[in-house]
DNA sequence: AATAAGAATGAGAAGCTTTTTCATTTATAT
DNA sequence: ATATAAATGAAAAAGCTTCTCATTCTTATT
């Protein structure tokens, strides 16, 4: 039931955030822009505003529920964190986003860190590109 | 001489694109935001507008002199091209940044890309982590 | 169940960074 | 010197995100 996550995590249940929890754990796709979750829940029939979206996808993060992830592509894209870490690829044509998982990069980023002096928290790796779908239609 | 990039890149040489490549050359710094460039322009006595500024150095970056990163911060920040690729590895602590480069990972990117079907065309690297100085003072 | 208190919400305004528009100015080739 | 196409400045617009505030809802307490 969600509605334990969302009192774990000190949030009062509300119908916006079961709704938009709901939507994130659905699954059609992995990565929201706040717009996406909002018109998931317009096409829902539920009257939840835009404001209330971010809002709530900003507390979630806070709650450690989502990832938000900062695209060159000038919107935010957030994630349910599912423990399971992956790295990103993104068309700057369409905005899809694909997932990758490379185990070789990920031991030399810590061998990075620890040559560069630093104890690391976190990394991020984004590959831009053009989609197989977009290149056709150039 | 700088007007010499300009002319390479394919651009007109004038003032505002002048002044503001030897900001970026100045090595003060090397990551600069729009706002940052715009506001030493002004100290520097040039009137020139923050379009332009912003115009300048999506052209730069398009000619390959300049590199834009997305920080989390919500705002662009350009770097000179030095030739050089690097990735970042930024302290969450003091924002201290530092460079890096590893071969391999640059050529397991490329691999990725066409695994996964895209053209790549960019991509950005930036490991979080606490840095030697934080790490002392905790 | 009813109630009180505080938190959450919706709608719109506002904030930021960045881009666009358009009349005017400027660089460059002739 | 002149024509022409590009570049510029100022202001408006765009796009994403946050804030404000009156209203509504959740939750703990009667």
């Amino acid at each position: 039931m969600e509605s334990q996550d969302l009192r774990k995590a000190g949030l009062k249940v509300t119908l916006p955030r079961v709704k938009i929890l709901e939507i994130l754990e659905s699954g059609k796709t992995r990565h929201f822009s706040a717009e996406d979750v909002y018109k998931q829940l317009l096409e829902a029939g539920e009257e939840i505003g835009l404001a209330t979206v971010y809002r709530v996808l900003t507390q979630f993060e806070t709650a450690g529920l989502v990832t938000r992830h900062h695209f060159d592509t000038g919107h935010s894209v957030f994630e349910m964190n599912l423990g399971n870490h992956h790295d990103h690829i993104v068309c700057v044509r369409c905005g899809r986003v694909d997932e990758f998982i490379d185990e070789t990069i990920e031991k030399l980023q810590h061998e990075i860190s620890e040559k560069a002096g630093y104890k690391m928290t976190d990394h991020c790796l984004y590959i831009y590109g053009v989609c197989q779908d977009c290149q056709k239609s150039e």
